[in-house]
DNA sequence: CTTTTTTAGTTGCACGTGCAACTTTAATCC
DNA sequence: GGATTAAAGTTGCACGTGCAACTAAAAAAG
């Protein structure tokens, strides 16, 4: 075993975040193929998204959704072939695109609730509610300071 | 606003750690090209697992890294490319590559390591210690929910 | 010793992601 | 009004990811 080459490491949150945050993906991936249903975790945020804010245009969603239009243009492509969402071209301005639930969509998110909730369940138990805050907080101020030190060339993200 | 599909959903750690892990990624990739390093976050990880506890076999690497090893097959080509690692085929088991990381991935990695402690200071800034702790301790109870939960299917992964 | 099974690794396919460069349409400048 | 600039979306490219199916080689079974 070797010197570290970062000391001072072996005691922080971040790789704990990182793989944490793979085995839910897992996780919720798992739970939805048992359950046959054929929706990943991005897609099922973004049909809760439209169900509760309305019909938006994708530089909306986009940025509700903390993800790069093209990234949206794609995750969107794929979910209107499974007819989960439909674009819809403005009339007042041909270049944006609105993006609604379908009722396909809405019946499938719907259906979907349980399952999400089982896995919610399932993944908290038995976590202190306190500790759930401060998890939250936590989060929130590493946000904030990875806003902070960015150094504001935003374009469009 | 319509009444929600998932009600009491709003607090919950999920969406956070998601949405963070986002940031995290992100704000890495960022700092990395600003410090014209071409490298990203996976494959720092993983120069650093092979710096520490030395050549490893694939099928190790994947299992420590929590990687599939189709996933780990790619990961090691890219990197193969970039000469950071190399694989090696054993003598004594003509099937496992046992992987280093070559002379020119050790350089790169130390080269690293100031602007990952960087970047890790930036987002850890203003944070409590025990509230470090006590994230890192609910993404190991996380961790160990899920493990609890996921039927012991386990295939390699 | 031959057959069968298991194991290590790769490849095809599908998904999500971001950056750079592009098209189309709208807004602004002159 | 016509030229320029800005904005909304899409496409090419590259990366990371996992599942199913594959090849090659070792281990187990007979």
């Amino acid at each position: 075993m070797r010197k570290g080459v970062f000391p001072g490491m072996e005691h922080l949150m971040m790789p704990w975040i990182g793989k944490t945050m793979k085995h839910i993906d897992h996780f919720i991936a798992t739970k939805m193929a048992e359950h046959g249903i054929n929706l990943t975790r991005q897609q099922v945020i973004l049909m809760k998204i439209l169900f509760h804010d309305g019909p938006l245009p994708q530089n909306n969603l986009a940025f509700v959704t903390d993800r790069d239009k093209t990234s949206l243009t794609r995750l969107l492509s794929t979910m209107e072939k499974k007819n989960l969402v439909a674009r819809i071209t403005s009339t007042e301005d041909k270049r944006v695109n609105v993006v609604h639930l379908t009722k396909n969509g809405e019946k499938v998110l719907n259906e979907t609730a349980p399952t999400l909730l089982e896995v919610i369940m399932h993944m908290q138990e038995g976590i202190d509610e306190d500790d759930q805050k401060t998890v939250i907080s936590v989060m929130q101020k590493i946000q904030e300071n990875i806003n902070k030190h960015i150094d504001s060339c935003s374009s469009n993200k």
